[in-house]
DNA sequence: AATATTGTTCAGCA
DNA sequence: GTGCTGAACAATAT
């Protein structure tokens, strides 16, 4: 699950929860999660300090304490974060435990263990590091940057959508319903596509992620329109009556109507 | 019992 | 060197 709106909701979390207490101490229960820092150097620097502000880059949360040092999640596939006091509400596979002095805990469980758990001095540096690209709720992100880096591309639209290192933020679930609302086909060459539909697809990137953010990423709460909560093969469109078909497209499973969504 | 699954990384290839 | 694809990684559900 966790892509951008995901990551995004685990933000307001964390904020919500989760700032200006004290850090009474911090348990690593998987250290095949760290990135940098090891296991007993993180738990130093947890130790005593607090989290001061959340930022969110693509799939990635950065969490400052001060003295410029951030603590940084990403969520692989089945990460996820929970604030609780009672040990009959901790979640099956907490890979690091945050205990705060007024009695509650922030865990970061991830079942499939295929997250990150690192230190940064400075988002940036990782995210450079990194080579991620722009965040689609950036202040530089707009019509004609999207269209420049669009440019040039081989490959399938669905995976330059995908591709972090062009935009960061956006998975496997988000790239079809970004494509199904702007009733592109999945396959189609980025090379094939018209002006309208990278303005389409421009255009749907905010509206999806920002409609994703307002549900909550509740699949209960999407509109009645969206693929998300039946996103299964044979299914019917939300939109059109077509079918739901699935195709693997550079090694994912794309959902996309068969009927609106044709191929180029 | 194979197969599929939201993620990233990296070898191999054009 | 660059960019793209597919496999590998982990653990579980179907």
């Amino acid at each position: 699950m966790p892509e951008l709106p995901d990551v995004e909701i685990y933000k307001i979390y964390m904020n919500s929860t989760s700032l200006h207490q004290k850090i009474e101490n911090a348990e690593v229960l998987e250290p095949s999660l760290l990135g940098q820092v090891s296991s007993r150097s993180l738990q130093m620097r947890l130790k005593n300090r607090e989290f001061e502000e959340v930022r969110r880059h693509g799939k990635y949360l950065f969490s400052k304490m001060d003295k410029n040092e951030w603590l940084i999640l990403h969520f692989g596939m089945t990460g996820f974060l929970k604030y609780y006091k009672n040990e009959e509400q901790a979640p099956g596979h907490i890979r690091l435990l945050i205990h705060f002095d007024n009695g509650y805990h922030l865990a970061y469980d991830c079942q499939r263990k295929l997250g990150l758990i690192d230190l940064t001095a400075n988002p940036k540096d990782f995210i450079e590091k990194k080579k991620l690209g722009i965040d689609p709720f950036g202040p530089d992100f707009n019509q004609s940057k999207f269209r420049e880096l669009l440019n040039g591309r081989r490959g399938a639209i669905k995976s330059a959508l995908m591709n972090q290192q062009i935009m960061a933020g956006i998975g496997n679930i988000y790239s079809d319903e970004i494509l199904f609302h702007a009733g592109i086909h999945p396959a189609s060459p980025v090379k094939k596509l018209k002006e309208a539909d990278f303005e389409k697809i421009y255009r749907e990137i905010s509206t999806v992620l920002q409609t994703a953010i307002d549900c909550r990423v509740n699949p209960d709460n999407f509109p009645n329109d969206y693929l998300l909560p039946n996103r299964r093969e044979k299914e019917d469109c939300p939109q059109c009556g077509g079918t739901i078909q699935k195709e693997t497209i550079s090694g994912r499973s794309a959902y996309f109507c068969s009927r609106h969504q044709k191929k180029i």
